[in-house]
RNA sequence: GUGGGUGUAGCUCAGUGGUAGAGCACUGGAUUGUGGCUCCAGGCGUCGCGGGUUCAAUUCCCGUCACUCACCCCA
């Protein structure tokens, strides 16, 4: 094969497309009754961008970026969209224009991972950032907006883990309490966790090596380390999500790889469906830093992103509706041509029809009709044309008849709208 | 970056040291203009690529590439 596609980017023939474009509805739909707008920001951002925002000791920045240098600027291919709906934010001095934002976002990412199932290099995700409301009721807002969403799609055996690593203050202390403990126990961490421990020790707490883990067992939680607003902030969504209804697991291990992170964390994994072990659906958490950090005001945030790609292996294989079709056969070129002026009508009404190019026996017409499941077919040859007449064949109900074309149009409506228990736009 | 698995017709896969098969799909036919079932027929593949062993390799060995799963990390 002489061209191939990049390792870890997909085509995404148009069969699956139907998949994605109703997950993406239900997506939009989701958030757009939760006050959410699309934001559409560049793919490329300067590198110092994500460096900045994501972090200098982040895997995604160390070895994961799509950057390349063009005249004198570095650029990168976004790894995550948090980063460019800030800059965005910032730019545009939306901030001062309103008080709370809500955005949200849907498209590619690129990170220069080894491919395996649920984890690409090209792959997609939806996104959602609130600027401007510290939470915590917004926070829990947040999270069970999404298990909604995942209950729409059908999802099940889904998980919800929150945590918090506290704002900046606790943070620090919680680092270096971090530090302290882990220090004398150095020599029998795995390697990686000891190239973490001075520079990220948050990162050896979501360790799976076993030493690590049984290391860890013994830190001190963050539970301990946290102030009171930071404390409150955390019972509060706690008690947020009981009201909710929204079941959640507390889990002090759970660690983010960006940095940008402060006080609430959560995941949402699934055990549905076609997903490996690459299975959290969505991650999320405050940055209420973020915005400051890149030279906007002090705006709190929070945010989310959920892999497009994992949702669809979650998601069971379901039936896609399709609109019905009504399927031309003509026999011979004026048959044809009188096919293409009679769909061209049809789809000025609304309606979806083909019209068949190749010619053939009818019976091959025919076959090429059942095959793309089609509603109805319309047989026009000589003989009919003969008498300004064609034939309305039903696929589904095996019957046909002889209708005048001044009358066919009419027919067809009627066929095809009765077949149409569906309404438009109708998902899943 | 590290490990494991796999690489044979469009797809899913069998198979043998003597140059290869099935099912599905596709195309055509079974009343010269009528469908989803059935029947018949048809195409065929550099058996991933390169090297080695051998009289002979798709089948054995080595290398390489690709895909895939997992680790790391993340959505």
């Amino acid at each position: 094969m002489a061209f191939r596609a990049v390792k870890g980017m997909n085509d995404i023939l148009p069969d699956e497309v139907q998949r994605w474009q109703q997950v993406e509805a239900v997506f939009r739909e989701t958030v757009r009754l939760y006050g959410y707008s699309e934001v559409r920001t560049p793919i490329v951002e300067p590198t110092s961008l994500f460096v900045r925002s994501i972090g200098e000791n982040t895997d995604v920045v160390d070895k994961e970026m799509y950057t390349f240098e063009r005249h004198d600027d570095s650029l990168t291919l976004r790894p995550e969209g948090t980063a460019g709906a800030v800059r965005a934010y910032v730019e545009r001095t939306v901030y001062a224009k309103e008080p709370v934002s809500r955005w949200y976002y849907l498209g590619p990412m690129f990170r220069a991972e080894r491919p395996q199932r649920g984890r690409y290099r090209q792959f997609y995700q939806a996104g959602c950032e609130v600027y401007g409301d510290k939470g915590p009721n917004s926070d829990a807002e947040m999270i069970s907006m999404l298990v909604g969403f995942f209950h729409q799609l059908g999802i099940d055996g889904l998980e919800v883990m929150i945590n918090s690593l506290g704002g900046t203050d606790t943070r620090k202390r919680y680092h270096e309490a971090l530090k302290e403990y882990f220090r004398p126990h150095a020599e029998s961490l795995s390697a990686h966790a000891q190239g973490r421990l001075e520079v990220n020790p948050l990162r050896i707490l979501d360790s799976k090596d076993p030493k690590d883990q049984e290391i860890s067992r013994g830190a001190p939680s963050i539970l301990n380390v946290m102030d009171a607003p930071d404390r409150e902030h955390f019972e509060a969504l706690c008690s947020n999500l009981q009201a909710l209804g929204t079941p959640f697991r507390i889990d002090g291990r759970l660690v983010r790889g960006l940095d940008y992170y402060t006080r609430t964390l959560f995941e949402i994994s699934s055990t549905a469906g076609e997903l490996g072990t690459q299975n959290a659906l969505v991650g999320g958490g405050r940055y209420d830093n973020l915005v400051h950090e890149l030279g906007g005001p002090q705006v709190p945030a929070i945010g989310f992103a959920l892999g497009i790609e994992r949702l669809l292996l979650a998601i069971a294989q379901q039936p896609v509706s399709a609109s019905p079709v009504c399927f031309f056969a003509p026999l011979g070129n004026p048959a044809a041509q009188r096919s293409l002026i009679l769909a061209r009508d049809l789809r000025q009404q609304g309606f979806v029809a083909e019209v068949d190019g190749r010619g053939g026996s009818l019976k091959s017409l025919l076959r090429r009709a059942d095959a793309i499941g089609a509603r109805c077919a319309v047989v026009i040859g000589d003989s009919e044309l003969a008498n300004d007449s064609a034939i309305l064949k039903d696929l589904t109900r095996h019957t046909q008849e002889s209708v005048t074309l001044s009358a066919l149009s009419d027919a067809i409506r009627k066929l095809l709208t009765e077949s149409n228990t569906l309404s438009p736009g109708e998902l899943i």
